[in-house]
This record gives C-alpha cells, sequence and structure tokens, in this order.
DNA sequence: TTAAATGTTTAAAT
DNA sequence: CATTTAAACATTTA
C-alpha cells in the first residue's frame, strides 16, 4: 500500500468524517477480504480512526474495532449521502505522470489510484462495503492482498505483536535502531524495511532516505558505523515527516481522501529516478537495481 | 510474453 | 531460536 504517511493522512481525513456514525450494514463482496465476525460491528458507533505502523484502525463501541490493511491496491472511497456527484476536474494540476487531477465533489478518496474512483460504486474490485449512518465506505482491492478485520479491543494489541517501533514515534530511538542493524548482513535497505525491526518504512521512503543518508542500499547492514546509523535513522524520520506533510504520495498507488492527491512524489529523491540526475551533485546517475525482489533506486556516486 | 507494481505472510533452509 | 531466502498471494499494465 500506501506506506505510513498515506495511510496517516487517510486515517485523519476519515476521523474528521466518519466520528459519531454507526455502522449500519456490511456487505462482503469478497470473501479473502473480510476476516471475524460481521455482526460483532453492525449497529457500533464509529469512536475514532487512527493508524499504527501501516494499519488503519478504526475504533467502535462495545470494544470492536476494525481493522483494514491496504497493502498495494487498496483504496478508499468514503462517499457522502445527498450531495451532487459531479466529477470535477481540478484546473492547472496534474500528476507527475501527467494523469489528470480529478476531484468529486461529494466523496473523498485515498489509496490505489484507477478509475475506480470516477464511476458508480462499486466497482469489479470493491470488496468490502461499510453502510453508515450518513454515507458508505467502499474498500476496493485489485490484487485483494488487503483486508479489513474485525477484532475485539482485548486482542488489539496482539495484532500488533510482529511489528517494531513506528519510525516516527519516540521508540525507534538511535540506540535501538544501531542495535538491530548490527545483528544483520543483510542489505540495509532490506533490514530498515523490515516492519518487525521497526514499522512504517517501505520502498519508496527506504529508498529516499538512503539518498538523503548518502548510504548505499547494498551496504551489509553491520556495516553501518553509529554516526552512520543515526544519520540514516534521523533521514527516515525526516522522508516519512515529508510525507506526511505533502499528504502522502501519490504516485501510481494513492490519492488521498479530499481526492486532492498527495504530494510527495513531487519530492523523490531516488525512488523511480533512474537515468535522472542525482538531485545533490551533477556527477551521479540514479541507478535501478533489484534487492529482495524489490526496485531499489540510489546514486553510486554519493551513496557509499 | 515477461516483468513489474508504495506489501506482507509463509515455508523451508541456514 | 533467530535469520534469511524464495515463493505465494491476484490482477493489471507496460
Amino acid at each position: 500500500m500506501p506506506e505510513l504517511p498515506e495511510v496517516e493522512t487517510i486515517a485523519q481525513q476519515l476521523d474528521t468524517a466518519l466520528v459519531n456514525q454507526t455502522i449500519r450494514d456490511i456487505k462482503v463482496l469478497r470473501s479473502k477480504s473480510f476476516i471475524g465476525d460481521k455482526k460483532l460491528i453492525t449497529n457500533r458507533k464509529i469512536i475514532s480512526v487512527s493508524r499504527r505502523a501501516k494499519i488503519l484502525i478504526i475504533k467502535l463501541n462495545k470494544n470492536q474495532n476494525l481493522l483494514i490493511h491496504l497493502k498495494m491496491t487498496g483504496q478508499l472511497i468514503y462517499k457522502k449521502q445527498d450531495t451532487s456527484n459531479k466529477l470535477q476536474e481540478i484546473k492547472n494540476k496534474k500528476f507527475t505522470d501527467n494523469r489528470p487531477h480529478f476531484r468529486i465533489d461529494n466523496r473523498i478518496i485515498g489509496g490505489h489510484p484507477s478509475k475506480d474512483w470516477f464511476g458508480k460504486l462499486p466497482t469489479s474490485h470493491t470488496r468490502v462495503v461499510l453502510v453508515l449512518t450518513q454515507g458508505t465506505l467502499f474498500f476496493n482491492d485489485m490484487r485483494v492482498f488487503g483486508w479489513v478485520k474485525q477484532v475485539e479491543t482485548k486482542k488489539l494489541d496482539s495484532e500488533f505483536n510482529n511489528y517494531g517501533p513506528d519510525i516516527n514515534s519516540k521508540y525507534a530511538t538511535p540506540k535501538y535502531f544501531h542495535q538491530f542493524l548490527q545483528r544483520s548482513t543483510q542489505p540495509v535497505k532490506i533490514k530498515i524495511m523490515d516492519q518487525s525491526k521497526v514499522a512504517g518504512i517501505g520502498n519508496i521512503y527506504a529508498n529516499d532516505a538512503l539518498h538523503l543518508a548518502k548510504i548505499n542500499p547494498t551496504r551489509p547492514a553491520n556495516s553501518l558505523s553509529k554516526k552512520e546509523s543515526d544519520l540514516l535513522l534521523k533521514s527516515c524520520k525526516h522522508v516519512i515527516a515529508l510525507g506526511i506533510k505533502y499528504g502522502g504520495a501519490s504516485e501510481s498507488d494513492f490519492i488521498h481522501l479530499s481526492g486532492a492527491g498527495g504530494k510527495y512524489q513531487k519530492h523523490f529523491r531516488a525512488y523511480k529516478k533512474q537515468g535522472r540526475k542525482c538531485p545533490r551533485n551533477d556527477r551521479g546517475v540514479i541507478k535501478k537495481i533489484k534487492l529482495g525482489g524489490r526496485g531499489t533506486f540510489y546514486c553510486p556516486a554519493c551513496q557509499r
């Protein structure tokens, strides 16, 4: 999915839109996409919407919760009732890939961008529908990796047993960061994307953080000095904060809930910049390699 | 036709 | 037991 900044953006906007509404009904169009008991979340009131790691947490009354993971291609579309449904093209605004910048005036949209945003709902990729008192929340997911899950509050903590501290939290300390890097000979990029060590760094921000820190993604994690590790942690926190500031990245898989789209893609340092000049100097050209099956982008000239 | 896509999760190997 | 690797998940687009 969308990475931490994208989920954070969705959580903040859904919180405003959904709090105090009641879930009237839930329709599961693809059984794989819903885990748990539908009965336990119907007629429950929404208390808040928040995020932990890359998971969205919708807190309900009577000790119930709905967790949502968008994985690679999940999208959430909230459609309010009783307003017009006109598609608007916002003038003078383009995505970096020249797709037009759309907004639909009674919808808020988040996740993988596709034509599913514009037409009638549900679409062929709609997997779960939440009917609320003042609108409807559609969970679309082309590749069906994502899920919506009912979890009682008592078991909420155990849902996060396999996650390290959030990268943007105070628990991701320089000492902790250096310690887990020291325990591994794997490429440092793979390690910082290991959600069980530290949560919230995905492929975009891993590439950009390593570029910012001038560290080669292929370096064995345990080869980083304390100084380098400190700088890398700082860089990770920095690019994640930047991502949140710009409302996430709308690059190929994400549009945030106002439909306006995140802006972080305009600030990519290395991600998807292969063949382009290094943003730091004229000597380097961003190179693309593969690490752990994922596209990896870096500047051979300045990342050592 | 093959490769790749902002991500986990699992099984098998070390 | 912890770490690592590869494959799996399902679909679309380049």
